[in-house]
DNA sequence: AGCCAGGCTCTCG
DNA sequence: CGAGAGCATGGC
């Protein structure tokens, strides 16, 4: 029997180099429904992290200020250096801790259409998931339809296939694994309104993945087109899906994802007068803003989920982030 | 009823 | 190759 005091779980602070905008950054997990393996309410953000074989539910919540940012965490469950590393690593991608905000802002001050954006939105970071599994299974679950609907989608995945962990009385469900995802059969995910094709382009990917003939965590090591090139190989991953895999999953500093619905009306609005444009006119445009086209997409798509300009109003509003 | 929604595959020129 | 048709599912 364990002694109580190594299962009791634990608690550090991070001062995260600022500016970091808490709240912003972690909205998108909410705006778009609730999503059972990342929790934000109350101004909580919880989640689960595997650690070796077991998993280890843990909790954010601000204090300090955007300017002087402060990030409290706690976790469950048994105590060690390689706990606190695995949760330390999965925070600084939550809250997007790597990107180089200060030389993004540096770059854009004079910018006519990024500096009034970044005045809004300050400190705001992209999340970057810690997980590349379930971002590659979120991306298939968002693709050609609405964003509402492939939460709940995926969230129906999650909910059947993930563990069940808890913390503060609060259910957080761990993302479920490659080797579970790759146990289950067309007809279950049809069952959970994934379309048989997705259901088929999970499940290919859940196997390829358990098989290790899909490396996932090697991706992180090759460059920007190897890694769309590798991806795209597979069933049911085009180039959109590996371009948000580079930005979302990896945080690779310059991705424009210009195929992307949500890009090219954010460009309509900000950069082309409202104007309809297409891909390869949102690619040259975006030449401009390397190398930060992530940060400067990520921004865009936040700005075009703002209320209209008027003033203060940005200030009041819960503010659908992205 | 019909169009829309953060695409992908497959087929042709 | 690159464009285009065809496809698949649910919401409003």
């Amino acid at each position: 029997m364990r002694a109580k005091s190594r299962n009791d779980g634990g608690e550090f602070s991070l001062r995260p180099h600022p500016p970091l905008d808490f709240h912003r950054t972690l909205e998108r997990y909410r705006v778009w429904g609730p999503d059972p393996a990342n929790v934000y309410q109350d101004g909580t953000f919880y989640r689960v992290a595997r650690v070796g074989g077991h998993l280890v539910p843990f909790r954010l919540t601000a204090s300090g200020s955007v300017g002087r940012p402060s990030v409290a965490v706690r976790f469950a469950g048994p105590d060690g250096p390689e706990v606190r590393r695995a949760v330390r690593q999965q925070v600084t991608q939550l809250l997007g801790l790597g990107w180089d905000l200060s030389g993004f802002y540096g770059r854009v001050r004079r910018d006519p259409v990024l500096a009034p954006l970044v005045r809004r939105l300050y400190g705001l970071r992209p999340t970057v998931a810690p997980d590349p599994f379930e971002m590659l299974v979120g991306a298939i679950a968002a693709q050609q339809v609405n964003l509402a609907f492939a939460f709940r989608v995926r969230g129906r995945l999650v909910e059947r296939f993930g563990e069940s962990t808890r913390l503060d009385g609060i259910v957080i469900r761990a993302f479920p694994t490659p080797a579970a995802v790759s146990a289950a059969d067309v007809p279950a995910l049809r069952a959970m309104q994934f379309s048989a094709r997705k259901a088929e382009f999970v499940i290919g990917l859940a196997r390829l993945v358990a098989d290790g003939e899909l490396d996932l965590a090697a991706l992180a090591t090759i460059p920007d087109d190897a890694v769309i090139t590798r991806l795209t190989r597979v069933r049911g991953l085009g180039r959109w899906t590996a371009e948000w895999f580079l930005s979302r999953g990896l945080g690779r500093p310059d991705v424009c994802p210009a195929e992307d619905l949500g890009v090219r009306r954010a460009f309509e609005t900000f950069c082309f007068r409202g104007r309809p444009t297409d891909a390869a006119r949102i690619r040259r445009r975006a030449q401009a803003w390397r190398p930060f086209r992530s940060l400067a997409v990520h921004y865009l798509l936040a700005a075009s989920r703002l209320p209209p300009e008027s003033a203060g109003a940005d200030r009041i509003a819960a503010v659908p982030q992205d």
